[in-house]
DNA sequence: AATGCTATAATTGTATACAGTATTTTAAAG
DNA sequence: CTTTAAAATACTGTATACAATTATAGCATT
């Protein structure tokens, strides 16, 4: 009787984490609300949340009061936290924000990348490729990461590192079955190999642009997903 | 002696407000910081800070979390939250994405901006110019600030718009007597009204360039004050 | 039957208590 | 006098308790 909470648990954290606990169940909401296992506009309860984890509200408050901040939650005074709810005019903002951030990184890295730098975006676009040919669905999620991670870390500025990396997290919010679509993952390789290109020519101008156009192409290809999807049919 | 640890109390806060307690605590001790009360690199003690406002260290948690995310305190496990601190690289960071943003901006608003917000603009700059002929250092500050509200606001983009704000309100920590030197602002009426006039004449190009020129000019700026201050010297 | 009021339950907001760990101080030995 | 070790202190991390407010349900009245 005492779990009478816990219906059915559906949040899962990594309790053997060295980290402090409070980070662990950042983390964890923060995870759930991405990946869509707490709903947009769901109401986030304390207790609930609490003893779905086993921990006090403590370290579950601190962990809201930080997602409010991402804007991953909203709050109303005395009432409580709602999971975001996301709609196609908040995939078009970030879109248009990310194309601006990453077409810096491109103008940056063009300037700064070292040899390891370019060779680190070759290798991972390589192994993207061959996730690619191979239909190989978690490797291309996987080399697709590896492939920007490597590209945002060239621009040599941590700051636009930091925040791309935050709007790509809460791009997953819009992620409906991004995964099994793999025609429209044909031409990111080539994408990402021209912006490799350009940087490695120093052509600062070459680079943004090509890292612009991977942009918005990839924004075409999640309003097609996003068209079909009927929870967004209707904004 | 109840109040030993009050020994003479550095932050004040708005009592007054119908916001609940720890959005107070939090706006109050992120612009003690934003504004150099609290020094780079100082050590915030929860049970002093929480003292001194007059609150339990609950509020004061919470607010210290989200500071961490915003990258305004760094925390130490299990050592304590400490006032990060600020380097040229750091606003060389900033300033390059400011640079990207602003550009963005003057260029949706170039395709977006309606009568209405041009005219905002035109007014501001307007009283923004007249503060600057008057050397009206708070006036410079202020009607600064509202073009420049009104020139995000004209993008049509709500994210966009916070980001660059949270950005703009991190610069105030380099604000290294910004007022006095009122010889820099008298470009600064011009580069706005460029910016205003490729936007009405819905030039994209044109006014993402003179918004990118402004955010440069703007960090040359900055950059000389920095030079004569101590504290940046060796970084 | 519908609407409004009251009482109760539930939930957030704030404070405090307790446990564990890091730091500092003090004392003793070299 | 210096160095080291142990104890005391102070602070964070987590949990819980209490207060204030809001939602809910039941009852009464129209």
């Amino acid at each position: 009787m005492e779990d009478r909470n816990k219906k059915h648990t559906v949040l899962k954290m990594d309790t053997n984490s060295c980290k402090p606990l409070r980070e662990v169940v950042f983390e964890t909401i923060r995870s759930a609300i991405v990946h869509g296992t707490l709903k947009p506009g769901e109401r986030l309860m304390e207790v609930k949340l609490a003893n779905e984890l086993g921990v006090s509200r403590t370290p579950v408050r601190e962990s809201i009061r930080k997602l409010e901040l991402e804007g991953l939650v909203e709050m109303v005074p005395r009432k409580g936290a709602y999971v975001t709810p996301m709609s196609i005019t908040d995939l078009r903002e970030m879109m248009e924000i990310r194309g601006a951030l990453e077409a810096l990184v491109a103008e940056l890295a063009a300037q700064r990348a070292s040899a390891e730098d370019i060779d680190k975006m070759k290798r991972s676009n390589r192994k993207f490729e061959n996730s690619v040919e191979k239909n190989d669905g978690p490797g291309i999620i996987d080399n697709d990461i590896l492939f920007h991670e490597a590209f945002y870390q060239s621009s040599g500025n941590g700051r636009l590192e930091n925040m791309i990396h935050t709007l790509r997290e809460q791009m997953l919010r819009f992620r409906v079955e991004y995964v099994r679509r793999i025609a429209l993952k044909k031409p990111l390789p080539g994408q990402h190999r021209q912006i490799i290109d350009a940087i490695e020519h120093h052509d600062s101008k070459q680079a943004s642009q090509a890292a612009l156009r991977h942009i918005k192409l990839t924004e075409d290809d999640m309003l097609v997903l996003l068209a079909d999807d009927e929870a967004f049919e209707n904004q």
